[in-house]
This record gives structure tokens, sequence and C-alpha cells, in this order.
DNA sequence: TATGAATGAGGATTCATTCAT
DNA sequence: GATGAATGAATCCTCATTCAT
């Protein structure tokens, strides 16, 4: 039951380590540095969540299950959408996500580049299942003639550092291209951006794209 | 001159680190692990490189220094090659460029992820100019007809996107994908996928797109 | 209230940091010494002190808070008494102040005589509310026609030499006149030696200086 | 022979160790700090004077010998001239001799004030010549019937805490009195104040007072 | 004389965690 | 739930010195 307790100090400790671990990263970041920008004193975070460690896992494993999760709702669709408006749901529903999600998307894509235990398990718990969901996308697609074939694992990887990229790099985004990320219309640009890589792309260089580019919010 | 000194323990430091920040991050790597690495006085870091710190600014801009320099070299062939021939060697050039120092690539596209005024620094030095020699070749493609227009801001993001994400995610695609990052297979067959994507997506949608798309090594 | 607490290993570092660095100035003791002495965790010193630097300042300003709250008592009684029984009282004072606060004494004396902005800080905090405390009983002195007129600089200057010596200088009082320097007596001692002082080249050479010269201690 | 030859680099040394010694203390200044400010390497400070605590001696004794030198010389007067004027002499020879090595009188006084075996050295070495040579002027004074009677420990400590103040507390005097130390007016303008003292407070209280007071440069 | 690489000890500080309250 | 004192390990860096050249 402890951790289902919901108090207000806790509550300032996630999003204190959400902000901090974003900008400076978990080895970055100390515990007492939490707990100043919480208002809340430092041994509650052992308290709370078991360590340092256990904090960032709650934060990563809870990211990534609502990763998943939207993944797993568009995979649902397959059966009554065509794999394309499948694929377009998907990567609208990571985005958005992720958008909603910026400072732990940061957090998490950044601190699974690292070599440990910890990252492996993230790898043959959650990543499997986006590729699983994602696997299922494609092989909808090339079986009813709607996506080029090509290599699933390929173009899941590529999908990937594309879907990443803009969490990841927010301020490569603003300092070099000048642009905000973390405004709407950025994320909408980019999405729209990713649909035509759909169309074009994914679905491109088959006779039968007649259908008109999707465009996101018209 | 002084600095120029290259001795074996300054050598030896500098593999150590590379290998340690690749895998653990700098704030996950101390001096120590690094001098033991290397089998040196932890000291002698602070000698050769004035401390942690300036030892990974060397590493970055040294990195960095190669990868721009590869760009360049690209981008004098704009006068007497096509654009879409120029991108197709920009890609495969800053692919080679990076397998080639794996481990640093990664470090430093990981660490560009924090906020610091280091990494403000690189942003403006460095990336401004990757920007910059990418834009002028996608420039060239759109005022030659060769490329599809569409926003340069956007399109270098997302082939930035894709072209750091073999080296940032290399443990992803070992554990998810079962595929080996570091093999030369790998990354000849994900620069084909770069390619096509330059082939459909970039030149796409052009009526006059009748050349066979590029295959790198046959 | 936080800075308030008063802990025993807060005492006990306290006073084994007057100690060492009595005997061997700040930059001569490490905080581990002290940390040792104390018998207490090295750590405790940034905890409760903010660093050995701050735990330095510590020591001085409060040393030097009731330095000079000692002087501002005396220059209460200006109104009441004559400026030459202000300026006895002031000396005894002083005298008594650092006598009671020997280590500290010594240690702050020192560390006044090296360049560093906090010296300098110290300078315009504590030594010119010291000045102008001697400065008003001088100037009493000078109008009321107690005093042999001369330049207030340069007596508070003199003053401040011989007030600070016997505790910048205890081994030298110990080794080279074989007089122990805490005992009591010698500070009664050498005070009387002050109070001639005020009389012979203070008063001195006036008609009016009828008064028999004031003795410590009777 | 060794420490005969003067080679540039030595005197560098040596000057760049007075400089910093002055300003930062023997602990707070490292060979690297003294080497680099000479321009010489590092390693030819233990070379040239068997390491940091055997340059700091040299500076020491060389300043101390010279010290008790003057006084000596001062003292072979005693035959021909009154014990006044030897006193006077005394006190400027002092004075002089301190303004010209400035640098090295704050340092050798500074660091006097600590424990340590060196310094004990130094008290029974060369700063019991100087309480030898100023006890026999005192005493030829107190024979003649030249000074007033008093205690001659006590009056040379308090005559010792006169004439190292100026030298010791150069910040004090310039931060809080606004005067400049190192002018040759101040030195001056300070020894006439200790003659004054000589005057009124040694001679004082006797009859026979009727020099006028010595004015040192007229 | 002079150099600079190299060392090992020690410098202060920060860290995550624990524990009694 | 919450506090803050306390700890011990680990952080990076600086130190004076040595040594082969």
């Amino acid at each position: 039951m402890k951790q289902e307790r919901d108090t207000v100090s806790k509550r300032n400790v996630i999003q204190a380590a959400i902000q901090l671990f974003n900008t400076k990263g978990y080895n970055g970041t100390s515990v007492r540095d939490i707990a100043n920008k919480a208002g809340v004193n430092v041994s509650l975070i052992s308290y709370y969540f078991n360590g340092k460690k256990g904090l960032a896992e709650f934060l990563m494993t809870t990211f990534l299950e609502g990763y998943v999760n939207e993944l797993e709702k568009v995979h649902k669709l397959l059966e009554k959408k065509s794999a394309k408006a499948c694929l377009v749901e998907a990567l609208q529903a990571i985005m958005t996500y992720q958008h909603q999600n910026r400072q732990l998307a940061r957090f998490v894509h950044r601190e699974i580049t690292f070599d440990s235990v910890l990252v492996r398990e993230i790898m043959t718990t959650y990543l499997s299942k986006e590729k699983f969901y994602l696997s299922k996308i494609f092989e909808a697609g090339f079986s009813r003639k709607e996506f080029r074939p090509q290599s699933i694992d390929y173009i899941v990887m590529q999908l990937r550092g594309m879907l990443s990229m803009p969490f990841l790099q927010p301020q490569y985004i603003l300092e070099v291209h000048h642009i905000k990320p973390n405004e709407t219309y950025f994320i909408e640009r980019y999405t729209k951006q990713l649909l035509q890589w759909v169309d074009l792309y994914i679905c491109g260089d088959l006779k039968v794209v007649k259908q008109k580019p999707f465009v996101m919010n018209g």
C-alpha cells in the first residue's frame, strides 16, 4: 500500500526529479538537489522510492508504461483500420505522448544510451514491446500491400531515431535552428513531416499511392 | 608546442577515457576509473588535460572537428557534382566517420543532450556548421530542382535524428533487434536505408526521378 | 532557526578549529585535522559551516563582532566620563577580551595580514569600526584638552600594534622573554604598561596632567 | 659552492617567492606558483634551495641576518653616543631596513606567529639577538639616567609591536586609514611618531627632558 | 643547469544513505 | 510522515618532489 499513498511531498519530489534529471541527467543530479527543489527533507527520497536509483526506475517505468500503452491501443485498431492509418495514428500518439511528457522523455531516451543492467532490463521489457507493436503494423502493411516491402528492423530503427530526436535534442533545435521545441506548433509540424515520410517512404513507389497525403490538424 | 607532446601515457588516457565515457558517460566515469584503465597516475589527467572537464572537452572537440571537416570536404564538391550526389556522399562520409569513431560518437551525441554552457558552446561552434553545410547542399538541391521542396530546418532535424541513432543507441540495436551495431555490415545496410530515403523522400515525388537508386558498395 | 542549532559535534568542531588555526594557521590546517581533533566526521564541517572557508569566516566574524562590541560599549561612556577614563577602559576591555579569546585573537590577527577579498571585507566591516570608536575617544580627548594633540591615524596604528602584539606573538614572549603569555598576570602587567603610555604619551607634555597615573588592579 | 652561483633563474625564483610569500604566505603559495611567476621550471626550486621549505628558510634567515646586523652596528655606537641617540638610531635603522625589505618583512613577521620548530629556532637564533642588542641600549639608558626606569622585557615587547606593525599590516593601513604604507613618507612619519615615543615615554617624566624632540629629516 | 613527465600523498568537498527522534 | 544529524565512501584536484634526459 505504501507506494499508493500520494502525498504532496511525494508529488513534489517527482516533479523536481523530472526537471533535474531532464537537464542534468541521473548522474549529474544529487538527491539533495532534488530534495531542495522539492522543498522536502533528503531522507524522504529513500523513504518513498528506496533511494535515488529507485526514484529513477520509477520515473522511467512510469514513462515507458504509458509509452507502450499508447502503442498497444493503436495496435488494437489494426483489425478495423488500414495499416497506414494505424501507422499514422501510432506516430501521432507517440509524438503526443512524448510531448506531454517532454522532460521525462528526454531523461529516458538519454539514460537508455548507457550500458547498464537496468538499461538492459528496460530494453527487454519495454523496447521489445515497442518493436513488437510497430512490427505488427508494418507486417500488416506489407501483407495488405499498403507498404513498400523492406526490412522491419531497419525501418523501426530509422523510425526510432526520428521519433526520439525532438525530445532528446531540444537544445539543438533551439540553439541551432532557433525553433522552440516545446511549443505545440513544433510538434505538429514535425509530426507532419513524419507523415510525409510515411507517404513517400513507407508507402511510396507503389502505384496505388493515390490517397492524398494525411495532414495533421487539417 | 607544449600541448602537442604525445606520450604513451597521454594516448592511454585518451583511449581509456573514450571507452569509459562511451559506456558510462561523463558523470558516470571517475578520473580514477580512467587512470586505472590507462595504467597511469590519476594526477596525469589534470596534468595533461587540465582536469576531467578538459579531457572531455578535448575529446568532444576533437571528434566534432573531424565531423564538420568531413562535411566541409563534401560541401566543396557542390560545384562539380549534383546536389543529390553530394548529399549521398555527405551521408556516407558522416556514417563512415562516426563508425570509425563509434565510441566517441556515442559519447558526444549523448553529452549534447544535457543543458550546460559547454553544450551551448558546442552547439554554436560545431552544430551550426553542420547545419550550414547541410543547408548548402539542400539549397543547391532545391534550386537545381533535384530535391522536392521543403523546410530545410525540419529536414535537417529529421536527418540528424537518423544519422545519430545507430551510434547513440547501439545497445538498443543489439538487445532489441539482435543486430551487431559495430559490424561494418550494419553500417552499410543502415546507410543504404538512408540513401533510399534520399531517393524516395528527398528527391521523390518528382517525375524526373529516373536515376536508379544508389547502392553503397554495389 | 536552522543555523542556530548547537550540537555537541558543532561545538567540538569549533574548539578544534580554534586551536588548530591558532597554531598552524588557516592554510596549515586541514579539515581532516580538525575533524580528527573534534572526534567528528569530516563532512560535518561542510555540513555545518559550508566548508573550511565558511568555518574560518564564522570564527573570524564571531571574534570581531565581540571585539567591536567591546569598543562600542566603551564609546557610549564618553558622555559621562573623561576621554582619558574612556581610553583607559577601552584598552582594558580590548586586552581582557583578547585574553579571553587568545587563540582566536592570534588566528584573526594573523589571518588579517594576508591579501584576500575576505580580509578586505573584514577591514571595511570591522576594523573600520574599531578605528571609528577609537577616533571618537581621541577626538574627545583633543577637544577636551585631555590629550596632547596629534594625528589620530598614526596614533591608532601605533596603538593597534601594541594591542595585537601580545596575542600575535605569544611564542616570542615565551621563548625570548621567558614570560608566560597566557597567564593573567602577564596581561595585567602589559596593560599597565599601556596605561603608562596613555599617561606619558597620550596625555603627557600637558601642564594639566595632575591626575595620578591610573594603575590596573590597584 | 653551489649556493654561491647566482643565475638569473635563481634571482627570479627569489623575487617571485618574496612576492608570493608576502601576499599569500608560505602555506598559501605553491612551488608551481613561484616557478610560473619566475618563468622557470618547477624542479629548479628543489634544485636550488632543496625544496620549498629550504627556500623559505633561506629568505627568512637572509632577512633576519640583515636585521640583527643593523642592530649590531648601532650597538657598537653605545660607547661613543648617548643611549637615547643610540635608541633613536636603532629605531631608524630598523625602520629603514624593513622598509627596504618590506615584502620579506611581512612574510617573516607573519611566519613567526606560527608554532613550529623552525620558528623556535629562529626565535633562539635571531630574535634573542634582537632582544640582546636592544637590552644593551636600554641598560645603558637606565644606568646613564637617560631613560625612565622600567622593565626591559615589557618595553622591548611593546617596541616590537610598534616596529613590526606597519610591515605586518600594510593592507590595514591602506584600507582603513587610506594611507599608502609603501611610500617613504609614511615610514618617515611613522618613525617620527616612534621618536616622540622615545622622548615622552622612554625618557619622559624626567626633569632633564629638555632636548627638543628629534625629528627625522629635519 | 634546465626540462617536463610522472608519482603518491593529501587537499577539500560532495555523495547517497541511515538512524534516532 | 517527516526531520536533520551523522557517516563513510568516493568525488576531483593540487601538492612538493623526483628522475631520466
